[in-house]
DNA sequence: TTGACAAATAGACAATCGTCTATATAATAT
DNA sequence: ATATTATATAGACGATTGTCTATTTGTCAA
């Protein structure tokens, strides 16, 4: 897995589309069109979409066959939510939560 | 405080330059020529910077004279990560633990 | 009240981003 | 082989964003 990069996973996070879209894919497996039947955009936007959160390592990807499948990468997300913590909310007590979750 | 909106707390997020400044009122108060000071952009940038903070409730702000000063708001920093994991990390144990050391 | 300082705002401009259509690539079915 | 289906990629285009300089607003000191 790349590394975490607290800018990266914000700016994967910072589109409405994009948030839509790991709302599909979240805890179950989404081929491509079953998503772009979900939303509003062409198929080519989700594809662009989820190029970009795969560049952030926030989804799984499986093949298979013509399809490819993807979920969404909760582990990731909750290493990078952690790490926003750490770094900016260091004096919180649910931030110690998170370290201790987290180790 | 505003609602928090996970998208607007990404894209409050999404740039290098803002987190360098989040960084650097993170645990104390900082006036803005504090930060211009230490960062390699103009005032008028910082300025512009804490806006797009400001409007995400992300920094406390404190005026006092000429001066106007900013810290981190750690507490919504937490409450907006929570919300992130909860939404994109349901099954996840950390997210369990964040979310009681929330409630 | 005038001058100096701190911060915010306005406006310009280039870069990045999100979307689209058109096309390419790859797998399967006929 | 050819057609069909699923997804990715390329390129165009408008919208948004980050930065700058110039200016405004507000506060304090002389």
């Amino acid at each position: 897995m790349s590394k975490v990069d607290p800018v990266l996973f914000a700016k994967a996070l910072a589109d409405e589309t994009r948030q839509r879209i790991m709302n599909l894919c979240c805890c179950k497996w989404c081929s491509v069109n079953d998503i772009v039947e979900k939303m509003d955009v062409s198929q080519p936007t989700v594809s662009h979409h989820l190029a970009i959160l795969r560049e952030a390592g926030l989804v799984h990807v499986r093949e298979e066959g013509k399809q490819t499948f993807y979920t969404l990468n909760q582990e990731r997300v909750v290493a990078c939510c952690g790490q926003l913590m750490v770094k900016f909310a260091p004096e919180e007590k649910a931030t110690e939560a998170i370290s201790r979750a987290l180790s």
